[in-house]
DNA sequence: AGCTTAATAGGTATATATACCTACAACAAC
DNA sequence: GTTGTTGTAGGTATATATACCTATTAAGCT
């Protein structure tokens, strides 16, 4: 950065296409200079590693093999805070946006913004800004409630339900599991009991499908 | 196709940043000419069928609003022989490439694929040729295999067993069942008994894992 | 202090599932 | 024609689950 109005690019994405498109899309920007590339987390860290003083900008995919953008993102804001991050991804899911967040990303767009849209961020967060794709906005609030909704289904549930629900779902008896868990076999049918109003089902069928839907086992 | 050495291509893929990046690696090719883009399947048919001697390969992604991929690349080949489809896909996912092929598409690569592969797949289709990327020979196998497993998984049972284990899976006891097959309770109960043996369980809960892992239900 | 919930446990029934057994008719395969 | 599978059905037990009930203890909340 020696340069001052410059912006020395690393890409990190594990689709070669992606990577070619980009560099050809900045191809014609003088400010905006892409230095190097690398086709997965790992190698992106090594490059980087190699000599931080060569970029300030990290332009990274999340679904990398090795090491994941997120991971990736983590790693550079702590070893290397004079970078900035901003996360390209295919995907418009919450864990994915709310893991960048964590990540401390500096700015989230998804692939099927246009070059418009990539310069802009590119420019705002090569300025010490942020920039957050309004298309995922209502993307992550759909979303946000169906994971939320997922987890105030199984929240509704003690951990000893989660437990006893568990060991049904491993085919263990009330019996095998009262031994298990060192009380009686009648607590165990009540906890079944108590299992069968919560999720709204009369058999032990009801209950595998609810803990497998809602990622019990 | 006045001139007939060059390619005239309608790209479709609702990523923006896709196409911009595909143009963009095109732009200095001369014989490869972008004369129209989509960001869905619709769109691109629309396109087509307004003038579909404009152009003489259609450059498509599988998954799309609307319109997919392999539906497109069916509808254009039934329409628009003369069209020659290159289908470039995120996904390295067996029904993928089996739909596509299904789809009578000339060629199939991956996005990761860089710049070179993609020109080549180009220059191959214009000519009349088809290109399959090599990456996805091993995916489809291993891929296929695992289909293959469940599907035989599957077929270890009677076509009676699956009807009775969908019925369990629904949460009807064996008196119900029987009721409703018309068949006695008794052979429903040796159903069962048949049914732990081939799925290797030893109860109601088992059957119900077993149907979810395998597709019924 | 009073209220709620979770976790514990027991009683008493009944319902349902599971484990073996035999048996027979239809059908396909060798 | 014999063999094997599927689908059917019954007998006889036992094991397990399910449906109600009450009741105590500990913990947390207002």
């Amino acid at each position: 950065m020696e340069e001052s109005g410059k912006t020395h690019i690393l890409i990190a994405d594990d689709h070669q296409m992606v990577i070619d498109g980009i560099k050809s899309m900045l191809s014609d920007r003088e400010e905006l200079i892409v230095v190097a590339e690398a086709t997965n987390g790992q190698m992106a860290l090594d490059i980087l590693a190699a000599d931080p003083d060569r970029f300030n900008l990290l332009l990274t995919d999340i679904s990398m093999p090795l090491l994941s953008g997120t991971d990736l993102c983590k790693k550079v804001k702590m070893q290397f805070p004079h970078v900035q991050v901003l996360v390209l991804s295919m995907y418009n899911n919450v864990p994915a946006v709310k893991e960048a967040i964590a990540a401390e990303a500096d700015g989230y767009i998804l692939k099927n913004s246009g070059k418009k849209e990539l310069l802009h961020a590119l420019h705002r967060i090569s300025n010490g800004g942020t920039y957050y794709s309004q298309d995922i906005l209502p993307i992550i609030y759909g979303q946000y409630q169906k994971q939320k909704e997922q987890d105030e289904e199984l929240s509704q549930l003690s951990l000893r339900e989660k437990e006893i629900l568990a060991l049904i779902l491993k085919e263990f008896t009330s019996e095998e599991i009262a031994e298990k868990l060192f009380i009686s076999k009648k607590t165990v049918d009540n906890h079944r009991q108590n299992l069968f109003v919560k999720c709204n089902c009369r058999s032990t069928v009801g209950l595998v499908k609810y803990a497998i839907k809602y990622g019990i086992g």
